[in-house]
DNA sequence: CTTAAAACCTGATAAAAATCATTGTTTTGG
DNA sequence: CCAAAACAATGATTTTTATCAGGTTTTAAG
């Protein structure tokens, strides 16, 4: 079962060309595959991470410790997404703690494979760069919706994200089931509120529920709840 | 007057040493100076940009618009930064507008020089990956700020932050000074709301003011307040 | 299957923050 | 220097959100 995992950091950091046949080999071989099952976590705010994690299969969330004893989630990574290359590219303890939102499977490539290849190989390295340009331009728009969109919209907007990133079953549910509290800290508001505002969206047929799972009924209604009507 | 603005580059890039001479002559051949007034814009949001800005006076507030009407400023930037490298890496339209705080002179260099130089120098694209990466670190952190504390807490922090990045002159008032309504977008909050904020720090002797102008005069407990007591 | 724990939900209330309205105070340009 | 404009301040009120307290349902382990 050592198929092409590589595939993750390819995608990452969007540079299938940028990296060598001979480089690609390097870093295939010296990954290791780990099992995680939903609630473990992987790495923990304060480590120091000696390479990166790739997710094979399922759903991780970073999240980072507020004062108030609250988890903020600050991105979801699914199948393919990597987790970690920050603090290994700034050579930082890790900002954010990584843990398992069902069972997963990661690899651990250790950091080795890829700074030596950041250090010889220029194309690849702009590729990161250029990845990771992008990504800070989002997490300016999370900024933005953060402190000026009231909870609701953001809520709204969670469910729109969770569709569009992750996708939906046969039947139109979410692929990605989050707990209420989860949802909660993605959208940075207390449990409580969350479930209120669920049940709301419930009342107005924007989104229907089945146990733990939700979908999205009526997307325009909430993508003009979440722009301002 | 064609002295050293190179000087920004190498700063804001963190890579004194990773830039050739020759590499530098040709950026600092190419740069262009330009004085802007107060309340000028430098560059608007959508905006293309052909190269990056670097600040050689005064301050720019670097800001998003939101749906509400309300301006985000996500960064402010003085002396030594640099405006717009985002943009340029990832070959994006701008996502933020940049404003003068105050008179300003800035230098304009256009993108072909960094480009090529990202390309040809590896050394030199691993220290703006490295920065970048450093940079999106701390997006995290005002993520969890904008989220889990309180207005209070974040005028506070705004405070701090605003001494301990762009210092206080001999009688103790920051060196920036922004309008209530500037403060107000750092923090994401209304204008009324951050005003009778900043009246109740003085009243408490946590800051005092004098016309626009702010001191910090109580830094413990602006620090207690922003860890929550 | 049963039962405890965890997750979910709702109401009541309190706290935080936004909004609206009005007035006083600086700035600034003619 | 003066008037207009921009900015700052404060009160009253409403809206939004958090918190507390109590239920019900779901889940998972034995």
């Amino acid at each position: 079962m050592n198929d092409r995992c590589e595939n993750c950091i390819i995608r990452q950091f969007n540079s299938l060309r940028a990296m060598s046949k001979e480089e690609l080999k390097k870093v295939s071989d010296s990954k290791v595959m780990k099992k995680i099952k939903k609630g473990e976590s992987i790495f923990d705010e304060g480590d120091k991470l000696n390479g990166v994690f790739c997710v094979r299969n399922g759903v991780s969330k970073l999240s980072k410790l507020s004062a108030n004893g609250k988890d903020q989630i600050v991105r979801l990574a699914s199948k393919g997404e990597v987790m970690g290359q920050r603090s290994v590219i700034a050579e930082e303890i890790s900002n954010l703690s990584a843990v398992a939102v069902n069972d997963m499977e990661v690899c651990f490539i250790p950091k080795e494979g890829i700074v030596d290849t950041l250090r010889s190989n220029p194309n690849f390295t702009v590729e990161v760069l250029r990845h990771m340009a992008h990504d800070l331009r989002e997490a300016d728009d999370v900024i933005v919706n953060m402190s000026q969109k009231t909870v609701k919209q953001r809520v709204a907007e969670a469910f729109l994200y969770l569709k569009t990133n992750f996708g939906e079953d046969k039947e139109g549910y979410l692929v990605v089931t989050l707990s209420r509290e989860d949802i909660a800290n993605v959208v940075g508001t207390a449990t409580e509120s969350c479930i209120r505002i669920i049940s709301e969206f419930k009342k107005n047929n924007y989104i229907k529920t089945s146990g733990k799972k939700i979908a999205v009924v009526d997307e325009k209604k909430l993508r003009d709840l979440v722009e301002g009507f």
